[in-house]
DNA sequence: GTCTATATAATGATAGAC
DNA sequence: GTCTATCATTATATAGAC
């Protein structure tokens, strides 16, 4: 498999370029530790030295932005399979669950905490997958029709990722190395009951909310912005 | 109104301690720029010395938990009104509408990136506030009962302070000032629709996953290894 | 490519005068 | 209480030998 960042292979045995060593270095630092971490530290888990380490990316925001770039690449890989839904749990439970990119989520989480890009980019990716399967299940007739499918997707998909990332970061506060694999599956089973109650019964007893923003935004016909309707 | 932090008064004059001006200084310099800004920032911002700053809560470490004890209160003190539903973004909004609150917003987005206590411990109150919320539409009639309330609390709980955070987070990216309060009420409108929806009239159109879930579980008893985590 | 040694800047925290 | 001045540490990044 080819890795797109750098264009090094990746196999089983460990004939990786000393960029990419380093670069896997940094991901299994940064996600322990966080950012905070020099560069001494990535350095010494590569076993190279500082200056190499900059010399390969420049600087320390060049190494980043590398590692970013490997980690969404390899969410992207991770196709989500058609048979479960898309949630953020799951596309992170398949990562976890590989043991040559279980780092990837720590980094993930951290990388999250920290800002940047990485963050947005994932959630655009699960927003166009959770859309995706949205409209699959409304065509299959399985899932209900929404009045807005697009707002619905991008409502779900913030549900998802930001409860994931959530739990994952207060799980993660707790000292010691997390087992991010147990995480997420003690994430899965704390919510299925409820989430499934939610998804099949609803919370409220009346519409009488959900009728009062119908009619507000006018007798049931979409807002013209609505591209798609069902 | 008495600030329980640190015992100064609060009023519309500014007749605040140094100690106060340091903190709240500090909040909005964290708040603004992160927690990677020194201590030299947030003693200019607040007209003092550097070193007055360390006189007064010890080191750096002392000064953001006094910041965000006295975060942690305010969001206390901002009892979410009885009659709009105590979601996260329902809590923050009453805080970033009042004016003198508005950089707590800013500065609870930066903690719940860079970890720590305040995250967690603000999820917990939301746990407890929503769980409070939920049985009382329960006994009310207007909302369903759960097979799990406690369960169904955080997991509702969690969707909302981690969807408001991650929606927040992803808005602050963009460079320049964030207005917070036109932030939360963008994230309120865009959830309006497809959230209703949700509540009223569930996702799926087929009661089979959770009818699948409840007869593993044992008849609709709940686990008894439920249990807050951590 | 890789190393050692070093430059430079910023940080948190301290000491002591006023 | 508040300041100025300074220390000690750490960080990123560079220079040049091999």
């Amino acid at each position: 498999m080819r890795s797109i960042v750098d264009g090094s292979t990746r196999s089983p045995q460990r004939d990786l370029t000393t960029r990419a060593r380093i670069r896997d270095a940094a991901i299994a630092v940064f996600g322990e530790q966080g950012f905070r971490t020099g560069v001494r530290a990535v350095a010494a888990a590569a076993g190279v030295s500082p200056g190499l380490v900059i010399h390969h990316f420049g600087s320390k925001d060049g190494l980043r932005e590398s590692c970013d770039a490997y980690v969404l690449e390899a969410i992207r890989a991770a196709k989500t399979e058609s048979l479960t839904r898309p949630s953020a749990a799951g596309l992170l439970q398949q990562l976890a669950d590989v043991e040559e990119y279980a780092p990837l989520v720590a980094y993930l989480v951290r990388s999250y905490q920290s800002g940047g890009e990485l963050a947005r980019q994932l959630f655009d990716h699960i927003v166009a997958t959770t859309e995706q399967y949205l409209a699959d299940g409304v065509a299959a007739g399985t899932l209900r029709p929404s009045r807005d499918p697009a707002a619905r997707a991008r409502y779900l998909a913030m549900q998802s990722l930001g409860s994931t990332l959530l739990f994952l970061q207060i799980r993660g506060e707790q000292d010691g190395p997390v087992d991010w694999g147990r995480a997420i599956r003690d994430l899965t089973d704390e919510i299925m009951l409820p989430a499934l109650e939610l998804y099949t019964e609803g919370l409220f007893t009346a519409s009488t909310f959900l009728d009062a923003v119908v009619d507000q935004r006018g007798g049931g016909d979409p807002r013209p912005t609505l591209q798609e309707n069902r």
